[in-house]
DNA sequence: TGGCCTCTGTGACCGCCGTCACATCCGCCG
DNA sequence: CGGCGGATGTGACGGCGGTCACAGAGGCCA
């Protein structure tokens, strides 16, 4: 609705459990940025270390093959800080990431991150748990990759974004809905073999494309269709 | 060469900036034990919350498709900690440990753990590190699976390898020699493709098998056959 | 309304590699 | 020394899915 979100970092996850006298602190030593949509702000190799925080809008992570094959490894909503990999490391960023939407962001820088770290221990907590969840996010697509076949990868990717889009028991709406190549990129595979898998399904009622949306009928057989293959 | 290693955390790579009083109260916090080879530590999915210490030996972390096809997340040795996601984030174990060779293994429980972490920020840093690490190498491995073909992804698992057993500026000699059932579980693939790769190699002059030894005769060549694939 | 650009749909081809099936080979132990 | 079990080598087969090529479809701006 707004149009400019401020320079706050009021809805920061991480953030969310420090006194505000602490948080206007941390604005200070940061600086803000607003990116257009598919602009890049970390360069994978770069040596940079600052931290980043998402105030307004959507971040991709990615990753590239030099032959320009694109691997989408997370997508990040307002409210998540990404860098932080660097910034504990010291190490080159493993990973690009760019903007998804028009977006603000924030960026601390390392020393200032460190010391916060240190300094609330509830904090560096958070932290770690946000690593957990994607070493965890990491394990299971290894997985996915090392025994399920690329059309039932897709399947597990559809599945993936119903469960994040459920309306009622057994129905999902997913809107906007994402082209295939955006699904090809997750699931690593080709935008043609998202397109006749798509198209399987939907022979078979379990999805259906709608103007601007697109329906799951039927979460639980898909989510059966992915079990089901997992387990063999 | 000592038969049995003792009870103590002194080697523990994640403890070692610690008072040695301090170490001595984590030494009578935990449960010390001796598993034997292929034996199991934890069990993926179940609700333990332990860290663990590896005082002695080598370990495992392990996953399984229902079929039992193997996947190979990482291997442990003496001075690494492991079970410290579910410890961090209280959820259940995300993949399976088993010990790889007759090993001494302490546990700590999760709210001493914790307790640490928060007393002592340097070592809260320490397991933020080793998160970082294990983040860094998951996703090399799911770029390497997303753009590497199955053969290329032996070229890459033997290269790494290599690169931890160098013997001069551009030989390594590979002791004990893994079997390919090991390489396979790592690499994500079947036994009779890594075979098949390995002699390959070997006709083109690259690896030597050898009596209890591989002998990579030129690891740039090894080098140069997996970047090449990597960006095409 | 027309044109352009991106996204989508689909057929044809074919090479990689997972699977199955055996044949060794080798170390170990009785 | 014989034989047993695990590890290795290799051929044959077949299907999945990546690649290429092109034909719609649909939105957006002039």
């Amino acid at each position: 609705m707004s149009e400019k979100k401020s320079e706050s970092l009021a809805h920061i996850d991480l953030l969310s459990g420090l006194a505000s006298a602490e948080l206007k602190g941390i604005e200070r030593s940061c600086a803000f940025k607003r990116y257009s949509a598919q602009e890049q702000i970390i360069d994978r190799q770069s040596e940079t270390t600052d931290v980043f925080f998402v105030v307004d809008g959507d971040v991709r992570v990615v990753n590239y093959s030099l032959s320009g094959r694109e691997i989408t490894l997370d997508d990040l909503a307002t409210g998540c800080h990404f860098g932080e990999l660097a910034a504990i490391d010291g190490e080159p960023r493993s990973a690009s990431v760019m903007a998804l939407s028009d977006c603000l962001v924030a960026s601390l820088p390392q020393d200032r991150f460190l010391a916060l770290l240190v300094k609330h221990p509830s904090t560096a907590l958070k932290v770690m748990r946000t690593l957990t969840a994607i070493v965890r996010f990491s394990t299971d697509r290894i997985m996915d990759l090392s025994t399920l076949a690329a059309n039932n990868r897709v399947h597990a990717d559809v599945l993936r974004l119903a469960r994040s889009f459920m309306d009622g028991k057994n129905v999902a709406k997913i809107t906007p809905i994402p082209t295939h190549s955006d699904i090809a990129s997750r699931a690593s595979t080709t935008r043609e073999t998202v397109a006749r898998v798509l198209n399987d399904l939907a022979r078979h009622g379990v999805v259906e494309r709608q103007k601007g949306v697109l329906v799951i009928h039927d979460v639980a057989q898909l989510s059966d269709m992915v079990e089901e293959v997992r387990g063999e």
